[in-house]
DNA sequence: GAATCACATAAGTGTATGCTTATGTATTAG
DNA sequence: CTAATACATAAGCATACACTTATGTGATTC
């Protein structure tokens, strides 16, 4: 998992818009292929690009693979902006903002 | 700024290096160059890219031009990413202790 | 004012990449 | 058991892109 990796997988509109859509839930190929104007091979690649960054997880049920995103390829991202933070003023009110929802 | 020319910027590892050099501060081309085996024209490129995707911004002192990091550009690739954070579980801990230390 | 410096742009090149059609393998349904 | 389904891989193509050398413009130095 390389950030190079991370990042050129995300670099495609097509393929950011399929990582996208796993954000609401773990889906075949098939069913992440619904509403794309795209041949399969090229969802599939789409798929081994994303699993290569290390972004989506696959597994495999007979014929079927279900694909989700990858906690671990996420919290790399969050590491490597964190090293920003300093250039995000706002983040002090906004991250006391999300804490307290999350005691709700 | 789209988030694919944010991606794109990013993607590549000499292109990234060049950003995450700014973090230490503003810089002239000439500066940043240092350390990498590039060509001028290279470096001119790389910022143009950069530039364009909105993560830095040049500030014109005659012959010299100033580049340093572009919040806006940070804060968008962070409201990307906050998209998933529920797929990074260990946030909660992370960020109170976060907030602590910025309390000090 | 001439020479030098700092940077942007142009043009060319080799490699990578997002798409396609074609094909193959494994699993499932009837 | 055959046909259909699900997906991966191969191969080809047009375009994009990271690099280079060459060149130009504007600012600074001497």
């Amino acid at each position: 998992m390389s950030e190079t990796e991370l990042f050129r997988a995300l670099a495609d509109p097509t393929r950011r818009a399929v990582f996208e859509r796993l954000a609401d839930g773990e889906m075949n190929a098939t069913e992440l292929r619904q509403g794309f104007e795209m041949s399969q091979p090229a969802m599939s690649q789409h798929l081994a690009v994303l699993r290569g960054a290390g972004l989506i997880a696959e597994q495999k049920l007979g014929r079927n693979v279900l694909y989700r995103i990858n906690p671990a390829g996420v919290a790399q991202m969050h590491t490597w902006l964190s090293r920003y933070n300093a250039f995000w003023p706002k983040r002090i009110d906004e991250l006391k903002k999300l804490l307290r929802e999350m005691d709700q």
